[in-house]
DNA sequence: TTTCATTTGTCCGTATGTATT
DNA sequence: AAATACATACGGACAAATGAA
């Protein structure tokens, strides 16, 4: 589902917004890996950048928890 | 000969515009193998990714032709 | 056959500078 | 001035291909 343009929203809060909801209804579980940067950033049609930020959202929440050089997981026990 | 910061071409674009100099020349002949990867990230002090950038540049521009596992070489009638 | 070093190719998170709005 | 997006670059890590021991 590419991002709307038309929306108030900027595209890296609807990827965030969109990542978050797979994650509050279970549809990613607590250890998963997230999509990694490069895939979202293809499935949505954003630069690489973009997708870095919302996956920057979801850890400045304390939602994820990002390991360099390996991905970007949902938090155990939060 | 490292890159120039103070340029206006990225550091991508002028190790590529060497390699390219030296092919154009004839220092690098046909069928003749490039630096490596790691040889010219070292040789000009730049990250890895930079200079696969930089030989992607030459491979698409049909300069060169390149190998996994094997290397990088200059394009026979070309 | 297995092992090892080399090489290309790819990916991760991260940072900086710049252009656009 | 500020927010957003893109290009470029960094270091680190891993996979796959190749050839030699």
């Amino acid at each position: 589902m590419p991002v709307d343009y038309d929306s108030d929203l900027p595209p890296y809060l609807q990827i965030a917004a969109g990542l978050r909801a797979r994650i509050e209804s279970g549809e990613l579980q607590p250890g998963q890996r997230l999509p990694s940067i490069s895939h979202l950033s293809q499935e949505y049609g954003v630069a690489r950048v973009t997708a870095v930020k919302a996956l920057k959202v979801l850890a400045d929440e304390g939602l994820t928890v990002t390991r360099p050089g390996w991905g970007t997981f949902v938090r155990r026990s939060g």
